[in-house]
DNA sequence: ATACTAAGACTCTCTTAGCGG
DNA sequence: CCGCTAAGAGAGTCTTAGTAT
């Protein structure tokens, strides 16, 4: 139901042992086997590691938590199917920056966002509800 | 570097206030303004409703706290394959901008691109594979 | 060895109250 | 109204010690 078995599920399949998964997160065996039992919950920085040391993405240790997808036509994040003419320009671009390049290029997408100015952020429909 | 900056870009994409989300978590908006400035993390139950009140995965929440390129064993995600994680960020900002906001942002890669300075021509890169 | 449990010290979240834009 | 901060009460993690397989 929670992260614990897919915690689990993922440790053994790298053949690891609690207190060894433990060494790796910074914390003792009784910790992992809280976290795999659903004793306690492995707190953020912890969790961080944990897609390192189990090499997992988040995705997989959420799926249990995470609503079933369905027919889902609001996509939860991927959603890069195909890209329009001006996409495909902005990513060319992007791939012919140096790294220094890319950085900054994306530092200035992120304010952008960060901007109510020049998200589409309009009124839209924020349903009524309660 | 943590979820705190994605928390609060979903949450404005979605047109919430700090309070209208909290409540949708069961916390108050005070709450949501220690995790979008990671003065606290939202604990474990919290952290599985957010997926369903900001309409996101938990890749994307989590997306600047992984690791890179792992080559992961489990069946962890299947996406695109196209783009990789920063082009993917890149993209999804841009989508977020209005039609000012992406003339910016295009204009912007136009510069970059100009500038010799930013591009991987003067300077030898790091070869990408093919 | 490995996994689990109990108890408690310790840490951190979350609320309330209040401030500034 | 909106977002942010400080303080403290309360909740929960993590360690140590010990049991069992």
């Amino acid at each position: 139901m929670g992260i614990g078995k897919r915690i689990k599920e993922a440790r053994e399949k790298l053949g690891l042992t609690q207190k060894e998964l433990g060494d790796l997160l910074g914390v003792t065996g009784s910790a992992v086997t809280n976290y795999e039992n659903e004793v306690s919950h492995p707190k953020e920085p912890i969790m961080y590691k944990m897609f390192e040391a189990l090499q997992v993405d988040a995705n997989y240790l959420f799926q249990d938590t995470m609503p079933e997808n369905e027919n889902s036509p609001a996509p939860a994040n991927a959603e890069t199917g195909e890209l329009d003419k001006q996409e495909q320009t902005l990513i060319q671009n992007y791939r012919a920056l140096n790294d220094e390049g890319k950085e900054k290029l994306l530092d200035y997408s992120d304010d952008l966002v960060s901007s109510s100015k020049y998200t589409k952020n309009n009124q839209s429909q924020v349903s009524q509800e309660a």
